[in-house]
DNA sequence: TTGTAGGCGTTATCAC
DNA sequence: GTGATAACGCCTACAA
């Protein structure tokens, strides 16, 4: 391995310059830069993180955990934080926790010695635990709300409304809600915005897993009911429905109208026949990231100096279908 | 932050004791061990991990470089690397280059000096550069064969030669392909598999992007031309294929059969009336850390000592649809 | 079994 | 503008 010294010796300098040279170039002389500069180039110098993070106090890592890498909705997230970090340094230490509170904690226990920030997505952790992290590294929660603890939202309540409001407009009178998965916050917040735009009860079916084959199960349950149109909890669920109905002679969105809470399989772009809610997910990653950013380099002293900022992104609905009058 | 050095003076130790107590406890007088571990627990003690790494040389983290997050394909298989890593006390960090060489290369860079190896999914370095990677720091590929480099490919051939018998002894005479992203290698050799297969010409369509979408709009291509039956390059194109052909009229598999080159959404699962073929994506992960590990874990010599593991996993088929039959 | 002491590669605080 | 030098927190011979 290659070290500050080596270079320092070959350019006849002291590794303090070295040092210098590669971290504050302004520092230095332009003639001793340039010749601490061949010199680390001849020698492919790399510097050592472990040895600057010692050095620094920063490890230049961010902790992200999440309960699943399968499912489509957290990798986008973690790309639009990766991005970001990316940007300014740092580099992303992912954790699955598969949905296991135990791992989770273990993981996060890892974590805390070893990166300079956590993000928390889809989090098990009970609020005073999590209270407890953030009291000891900086850390963001997404989709969950704990005091003192900031976090980034993406508020699908208005794009839901919305979503109720068009169907009661055009024309639908009896509407099926596929809810997602058991236990989900975000399934009973959808459904009752959903309720709220719709302006009367909608009619749930579920909770089921948000897969693809779920979907064309609850087609069967949903067909012969009378219902004109269903909201689906995900995209992929919205396909099932879909292809669930399509067996069953339904032509959508002529005889049926379908619509999916999130785009992340891109169904949206692809199927003017489906109404989409477009949740900007990569967007919120880049923001949790901005936000212990914020909190990292600020040079205050820390506490109450660098406010707490929380973060709502606002989902949106796409555009209508060609056509959603109900049959 | 809590030092050892804290925690040997409440134990009234030294710290090399107490380094020794955490690390391998056997060495330690059962006393001792208990009143370090008390100690430590009342101080919260967390080790710090950048001075470990110094100290031993080892940072207990490993890279992922991937081309995307936002493909289906790659979270899987960074799933299956995480859950073998952490098993083994690593700790993985994620890049995704956005498939832009110029990214991946200098992400590559930073992660040189950052963990003890590297995994290369869908790498576009080229053969010497990575070469040269793969001689500063163990290097494992994904699917990419490069001399005296060490990697873990799906071998996708005998599941798309099988699926080409099998249409064949389905009666089908024309048969579709419909092909993934443009240059990819993975893409021609599904293909040509398919062909031998099948003992005969494939009619291609594509190359197309891999979204539910594009296999929306070559639908509309296929169905005219007589062909009885299509293989998608993966599931969420044989998905969007399946629904433009029922929105056509076709119903699957009566009237026509569709196939798909990776069960990555669960469509297999889901649908009996797809034919699916089955990628070991997340064991390929694991594949993938058993080989660093074992190349970081070697306390032979290096060099010639430790052979460069290949692995190769083999794709499966899905069980047969109801029904195969041409119409 | 335990303590002492040196070193891991960098950064940062001093003088010069 | 540059060079000693002391940390940073931990590990590990070596000695006791």
């Amino acid at each position: 391995m290659v070290t500050l010294d080596d270079v320092a010796r070959l350019a006849g300098v002291s590794s303090a310059t070295v040092s210098r040279t590669l971290s504050r170039p302004q520092m230095v002389a332009a003639s001793t830069r340039e010749a601490v500069r061949s010199a680390a180039e001849r020698l492919g110098y790399q510097h050592n993180a472990s040895a600057r993070a010692l050095a620094t106090g920063r490890t230049m890592l961010i902790g992200f955990s999440v309960p699943s890498l399968a499912s489509s909705y957290f990798p986008p997230l973690i790309a639009g934080a990766q991005n970001r970090a990316e940007a300014a340094g740092y580099d992303l230490v992912v954790a699955d926790s598969r949905s296991d509170p135990q791992r989770e904690a273990s993981q996060l226990a890892r974590l805390r010695g070893r990166v300079d920030a956590v993000l928390l997505a889809g989090t098990r952790l009970a609020d005073p635990h999590l209270a407890e992290l953030a009291d000891a590294i900086p850390v963001v929660t997404f989709n969950r709300v704990v005091p003192d603890v900031p976090s980034v939202a993406i508020d699908t309540a208005p794009a839901f409304a919305e979503l109720g409001r068009r169907l009661r407009e055009g024309g639908h009178l009896r509407v099926a809600y596929v809810g997602g998965p058991a236990g989900s916050a975000a399934d009973g917040a959808r459904l009752s915005s959903l309720t709220a735009g719709f302006g009367q009860a909608v009619e749930v079916f579920g909770p089921v897993e948000p897969t693809f084959g779920a979907g064309v199960e609850v087609a069967d349950l949903l067909a012969p009911t009378g219902v004109t149109a269903a909201v689906a909890y995900n995209g992929l669920l919205a396909l099932g429905l879909m292809h669930g109905l399509g067996t069953r002679g339904r032509r959508i969105p002529e005889d049926f109208t379908v619509a999916a809470g999130d785009d992340l399989i891109g169904s949206a772009q692809a199927l003017s026949s489906l109404m989409t809610v477009l949740q900007p997910v990569e967007e919120a990653g880049r923001d949790m990231v901005d936000i212990v950013l914020a909190q990292l380099d600020s040079t205050a002293p820390e506490s109450a100096a660098t406010p707490r900022r929380t973060l709502t992104a606002r989902a949106d609905m796409s555009r209508d279908p060609e056509r959603e009058d109900p049959s």
